[in-house]
DNA sequence: AAATTATTGCAAATGATTTGCAATATTGCA
DNA sequence: TGCAATATTGCAAATCATTTGCAATAATTT
């Protein structure tokens, strides 16, 4: 008799207590570094694209040619605000609809998702 | 006696002319198609990084893990509408001034840049 | 506790981008 | 024009993020 099933080990348990307390976007390596190497990177991955498809991981791009991943569940959707010296990321929230509808209309396209990140200097590295 | 300069080269000639003629986001790969491996990749790369620094390609980014160059001075500022399914590119125009004001406010930050695009389904692809 | 099957770690592959370096091309000046 | 000075190229190899294959291991059902 078959069964199938998505098992919760430990490297699953240890990737989603990394995401929940470094609380921010964070690529794969720095999970395993908070992590301490006790489970192989190769895990981490193969945990995030779980996470991921069972949409409770977000990925976020800075630019920085690597991906960063962020748990969804806490806040709403919501966008970042990047301090290009000291790296720190605040979120952003915003009302968007208006603007979606808006281009919705001018292009005829269907939006399923976008992309909004913000760059600048926080209050501290003026 | 040293002198310092730019050269106008026959490589730095192709990459600019190949993004004029593409006039969309391109990959460097693409560019290096599009030029028949009439030169190298690294170079590519390296004539990129040139246009980037003098500000006259802007970087983009749909999340596919690696980069996309567009020439700046067709149009103005802008953002981008993806198709999710046939690829297709679409510009998309929107004055934003307002909105980041309101984040600049909230946040205290001082915004140098933002990145905006977005994904759905073109007209045909519905 | 055994059998079944999902998951792991490790090594190696892949893809994008960067770097070192010797060979080559461009440019300013004699 | 011709040459010297130096910027740039191509090629090979390095690097970084991410993915894949596979045999060993762990989780779950009975």
């Amino acid at each position: 008799m078959t069964k199938i099933g998505i098992r919760y080990t430990k490297p699953r348990k240890l990737v989603f207590e990394a995401l929940e307390h470094l609380s921010k976007p964070v690529s794969a390596n720095e999970i395993n570094d908070y992590l301490k190497n006790k489970i192989d990177l190769t895990s981490v991955y193969r945990t995030l694209s779980l996470l991921i498809k069972s949409e409770m991981v977000n990925v976020i791009l800075f630019g920085e040619g690597k991906k960063r991943y962020e748990l969804k569940n806490k806040n709403e959707h919501h966008h970042h605000l990047v301090c290009e010296k000291c790296g720190d990321v605040k979120d952003v929230e915003m009302k968007e609809s208006s603007l979606l509808k808006s281009v919705e209309e001018r292009s005829k396209f269907v939006i399923k998702k976008h992309n909004l990140e913000f760059f600048g200097l926080c209050p501290d590295c003026q």
